[in-house]
RNA sequence: GUGGAUGUAGCUCAGUUGGCAGAGCGCUUGGUUGUGGCCCAAGUGGUCGUGGGUUCAAGUCCCAUCAUUCACCCCA
């Protein structure tokens, strides 16, 4: 028979690697609730028509990259292979804009795209993010980013870089991508082939090339989008970084970061870490200020980002800082005779019911094999129970680091672990 | 969709000019009765990715195919 492997470009997250993901999570909930955000959980799937519209129907990730089906009634169904447009969706339909004119919004999921699987890059992986829904406001983008930053502070990453830039509003965005035509169409047999296909079909692209050349043709003749801000949006991104400096957040002015999905306007923003491969962006974000608008609703405001948890986790190991927190037993209980067996399963309930991690044989072992295992399990204290400990009443527990032995009643164990294992 | 790399034990990998399928780690058991780690010993474990071809003989050479992986594209 032959054996069924997972889907090209899934994982499974292993039983060891489990610990990692809850520590990722667990801090998510704790420095978003920290700022007043509030956890979200959409759909996996939802109507296709919501990401064409909200992502863009001619972006790549639309275009080429959802898993679209048809569900049994005919209709077009996608797997979400973003947030956004899905938490949009949710604030529009129950109309969270009624009960307060300012949201603030948490999620962590999987989401799916049908790309070529590489390092960084699976066809499921795993977000989380914040949105803040209804602010206009430098201060919303300074709390957004500062948050970001925070998080991978908090969880020990070192070697990572902040980027910011605005790409202004859609006019003044249309109109820059005008000028840089313009400047840029003496130069154009210079750039590579994908380049010059960009060229026509979306030219801000070009700032992402890896090519050296073409870098150095747009180092030296492309006009830097800030340049063509309005004065309003100019002192927007002004006022965000001043307070990005007031709170010593580092940052780098990046004319070249212009953000792939089109609902972003002004902010984008972009966390990269040193330690990844070709796809290095730990985190990704800016304003939507349209989208709302755009799916329906009233016009509003609003910024967020989102960041890949197995990109996280790839830097935090290449960092060396994805620490590893078992949770050993407290108690290790080995029976050696048929009788022991059963006479240590209530206790090892009442125990358990108590708090105490606790366990025991399953492969009726020999003593030797069950130190071996307590041993490997890294428990804190063992027992080995026959008829001698079950009739006497006493039991001698041993303390596997120090191999020091303790004697203590059935009836007082627990307040013994309860005891002796705070000092350990 | 395009290009490169790699497929040998559960894991990490050796395997020479074609000539008996290997190591380390892991796992199991034992080293005197009911006590772990270290050490020692034995055991467990492989259709050499798959299918063809060349050859007396293929893990090794040739062709095809599949899988994995990295990169392009794009994005978290």
């Amino acid at each position: 028979m032959k054996a069924i492997k997972a889907v090209k470009g899934t994982k499974d997250i292993l039983p060891w690697e489990i610990p990692l993901w809850h520590q990722i999570e667990t801090l998510c909930k704790e420095l978003f609730a920290s700022a007043g955000y509030q956890e979200i959980r959409t759909p996996v799937f939802e109507k296709t028509e919501l990401f064409a519209r909200g992502i863009g129907e001619f972006s790549d990730i639309v275009s080429k990259e959802m898993y679209t089906f048809q569900d049994m009634g005919g209709e077009w169904l996608t797997l979400r292979p973003e947030f956004t447009a899905s938490v949009i969706r949710s604030y529009i339909q129950h109309h969270y804009y009624q009960r307060a004119s300012l949201h603030k919004l948490w999620y962590f999921g999987p989401l799916f795209r049908q790309e070529r699987p590489q390092a960084g890059r699976l066809r499921q992986f795993h977000q989380f993010g914040i949105e803040l829904i209804g602010s206009e406001y430098p201060e919303a983008d300074a709390e957004i980013i500062t948050l970001a930053c925070d998080f991978y502070k908090k969880i020990g990453l070192k070697d990572w870089e902040l980027h910011i830039n605005s790409i202004g509003n859609t006019k003044d965005r249309l109109n820059y991508i005008e000028v840089l035509k313009k400047s840029l169409t003496p130069y154009v047999d210079d750039l590579c082939p994908t380049c010059q296909d960009r060229f026509d079909k979306n030219i801000l692209r070009l700032f992402d090339c890896k090519n050296e050349l073409c870098q150095q043709i747009l180092d030296t003749h492309a006009p830097k989008i800030i340049d063509y801000l309005s004065e309003k949006d100019k002192a927007h991104f002004e006022e965000v970084c001043e307070y990005l400096d007031l709170q010593n957040v580092p940052y780098q002015i990046n004319s070249k970061l212009v953000r792939g999905l089109d609902y972003y306007t002004r902010t984008t923003f972009e966390i990269k870490s040193n330690h990844l491969g070709a796809q290095d962006a730990l985190c990704g974000g800016g304003r939507y200020d349209n989208l709302v608008e755009e799916l329906g609703g009233p016009s509003t405001p609003s910024i967020g980002f989102a960041a890949g948890v197995e990109r996280l986790i790839m830097a935090l190991e290449a960092e060396e800082k994805a620490s590893v927190q078992l949770s050993p037993p407290d108690l290790y209980i080995a029976p050696i005779d048929n009788q022991a067996y059963k006479g240590i399963v209530k206790y090892c309930t009442h125990l358990r019911n108590q708090g105490f991690i606790i366990e025991t044989d399953l492969l009726r072992r020999s003593v030797k094999a069950m130190m071996r295992e307590a041993n490997r399990k890294q428990a804190r204290f063992v027992t080995v129970i026959g008829s001698e400990e079950l009739n006497s009443g006493t039991l001698t527990l041993k303390h596997l680091e120090t191999g020091q032995e303790y004697p203590v009643n059935w009836d007082n164990l627990g307040e013994f672990l309860e005891k002796t294992i705070l000092p350990f």
